[in-house]
DNA sequence: GTCTAAATCTTGACATCGTCAAGATGATAT
DNA sequence: ATATCATCTTGACGATGTCAAGATTTAGAC
């Protein structure tokens, strides 16, 4: 974090953050380019200094949440290590108490706001480090005969698949009450990981 | 389908369908209320007479798209009735190929743009039919031992939430092409759906 | 059939938004 | 010190969601 330097300082991030802070006061709906410039005490065409147009910044965040989510989930790899059952369900949980935390930055880095033909490397670099991540866990609960065998991509996209939609459907509201009041989502969280779970080692 | 019979008939189900042949051409971020009135051939406030703001549209879009994938839903289950597996299946199926055949229309059906403290009561009755629609399936393949035994309500949100979760990240382009080049989303869908069946009945 | 009230639609306006162009201001390099 | 570049401001534009006022059409009461 370099200390203010030039006219504002260190702008570009001081306009992410200011985006995250909008996005979790006002939510998806409230984040204004405007909005960000104002929150960061600059005019309100300043940002196009560092980005190009919204979705840039849109990119921006969510690359930042993407690191921050990455960072979660190595933290709970790094701290079951040896046990990749552990690690499955406490990386588990905490992909789930990220989205959980930080509901809006979850939902637009999800939000489809961002590809197109736009490429935004960064965002899709650590993306793809933290399916990695997911796909080692995968791999290691192959080894140990926690989750079946399979080539790692498939069953690493029916492990990430199976906790976004269940989190994406009750942050949406789509989860009925009736089911909400009955189980916290961190027993249905863990039943959806048990269901995926080979039969032998669940045992 | 009333015909034509007022100013300029029946504007309300005129701008939902405007509202979805936008989506369809233009994505979620072409949606405008001016836009669907004009293509509706009124005045840019016209729609306030049927509908008190923007989300209320939405939610009229969404209640339609729910309606259809509930009727493809249930057309899955009908045509293979008695075979509780292959209703699983193609019912899974079914769902991701409406996701497919209707991305921004499903997009904006689980976007949150909806939810927040207004009801929208036809959309969430059809929303639970849905749901319930999905209990159906699952407590049929329970009881034929095709799923496990659990509470159905946990069951079916396992289920819903992994075909949710897969067809939501390849939409959003999380899903890298090294895996899509290597499997079709079929597969995908299949095997998911696999590791959630229990290994007897696999067998 | 006429009249009144309600439903429907149009016109015009306003604030907000994303974006661009022109210019001002401060930093950097020679 | 000066020239160049990055950074930021001001002002403008069209598009958008929404509201207010009024026009038009339909439906219902008599």
């Amino acid at each position: 974090m370099p200390p203010k330097k030039y006219h504002h300082g260190d702008l570009k991030n001081a306009l992410i953050e200011a985006g995250i802070k909008i996005l979790s006061k006002e939510g998806v709906g409230g984040l204004s380019l405007r909005k960000v410039a104002k929150q960061a005490g600059v005019s309100h065409s300043a940002p196009y200094a560092h980005f190009t147009d919204k979705q840039s910044l849109i990119a921006a965040i969510s690359t930042e949440g993407f690191k921050q989510l990455y960072a979660e989930l190595d933290a709970a790899i790094s701290s079951n290590a040896g046990d990749p059952k552990q690690q499955l369900m406490e990386g588990a949980w905490a992909y789930v108490q990220f989205a959980m935390n930080n509901t809006d930055t979850f939902k637009i880095m999800f939000s489809g706001a961002l590809e197109k033909e736009k490429a935004y490397p960064a965002f899709v670099e650590i993306s793809h480090k933290t399916f990695e991540r997911v796909a080692d866990i995968v791999s290691a609960c192959q080894d140990a005969g926690v989750l079946r065998p399979a080539p790692v991509e498939i069953m690493a996209v029916s492990v990430w698949g199976q906790l976004h939609g269940i989190i994406s459907l009750i942050l949406e509201g789509q989860v009925s009450h009736v089911v909400l009041d009955r189980f916290n989502i961190q027993e249905i969280v863990a039943f959806a990981m048990n269901q995926l779970i080979s039969d032998e080692s669940a045992a």
